[in-house]
DNA sequence: AGTTCCCTGAGG
DNA sequence: CCTCAGGGAACT
């Protein structure tokens, strides 16, 4: 669930708290989150001071110097802030403990469907999970964005759900992003018209930034890593409402799985 | 291009 | 007890 609107509020709060920061000890509870790493590939890190968190798509880049250490938390994936001597749950699967303060940082993932990897630094844009992304939706241009459309098969919400077209988007805002620009979820995306597509863009745009100005939407458990819950569910018009009237028209809601996720839309407004 | 699977807790 | 949620890889 975290999408690009919370990946960024968490990298965020996590480049505050992280400041000034050097790692002292890691300690990685499950090998498995590693995927195709190894647990001594963290060794890199310790003793390593922090110079920055960054999000590519929905992942997240904490940098140390040459390494990164880098997270997708796919569902279930965050981080809390602990005092060591704090009780942990059985989800934990990596701590870093640091040289300068007692507090620990833990990431813990119910599903574990998340992944850590520690990458060279300058190999980060071309690891694999990388290298296939698509541009940042809050920087690609129109012209770019109606080109790569056209040349998309398929339908539009999955186009956009589709992490090599766009990096970031998720199910909760491309049901709002698509509501906002009145189109529906199961047309062609290489057969929508330009100036339906510039709808679209700008509809992403303005969901998105509004999306992470609220600190992301809290649904079921998201948290950032200061434990502050996002707000922009309250603005959420589509997603997790069927049945309910829409706000604009007062059709209720409609809701039909499209690509194997759960799609919400108003079959009058969106065309 | 659609379906299945991974995993677990929440909700019916 | 059963079903659902969901990102993304793997499979059909």
């Amino acid at each position: 669930m975290p999408e690009l609107p919370e990946v960024e509020s968490i990298a965020v709060s996590l480049r505050r708290g992280l400041r000034g920061l050097a790692i002292s000890a890691i300690d990685l509870r499950r090998a498995a989150l590693l995927r195709r790493g190894r647990p001594a590939d963290l060794k890199p890190l310790v003793g390593r001071a922090i110079t920055g968190v960054r999000r590519r798509g929905k992942h997240l880049i904490i940098e140390a110097g040459d390494r990164v250490l880098m997270f997708h938390l796919r569902m279930t994936g965050g981080f809390e802030w602990a005092d060591p001597a704090a009780p942990d749950d059985r989800h934990t699967h990596l701590v870093l403990r640091f040289k300068e303060v007692r507090r620990e940082l833990r990431f813990h993932d119910v599903r574990k469907f998340g992944f850590a990897l520690c990458l060279p630094a300058a190999g980060v844009d071309s690891c694999p999970e990388i290298a296939v992304l698509g541009p940042e939706p809050l920087e690609i241009g129109l012209q770019e964005f109606q080109s790569r459309l056209k040349t998309r098969r398929g339908r539009l919400k999955s186009v956009l759900l589709d992490q090599t077209f766009v990096a970031g988007i998720g199910n909760i805002y491309a049901d709002e992003m698509l509501f906002e620009s009145r189109i529906r979820p199961l047309v062609s995306a290489a057969r929508l018209s330009p100036a339906r597509a510039a709808r679209l863009w700008e509809a992403m745009r303005a969901v998105l930034s509004s999306a992470v100005a609220a600190g992301g939407s809290t649904v079921r458990n998201y948290r950032n890593a200061d434990g502050e819950v996002g707000h922009f569910q309250e603005n959420h018009k589509v997603y997790g409402r069927s049945g309910e009237a829409c706000p604009a028209c007062g059709a209720p809601i409609r809701h039909r799985m499209i690509g194997g996720r759960s799609s919400h839309f108003c079959s009058r407004c969106q065309i």
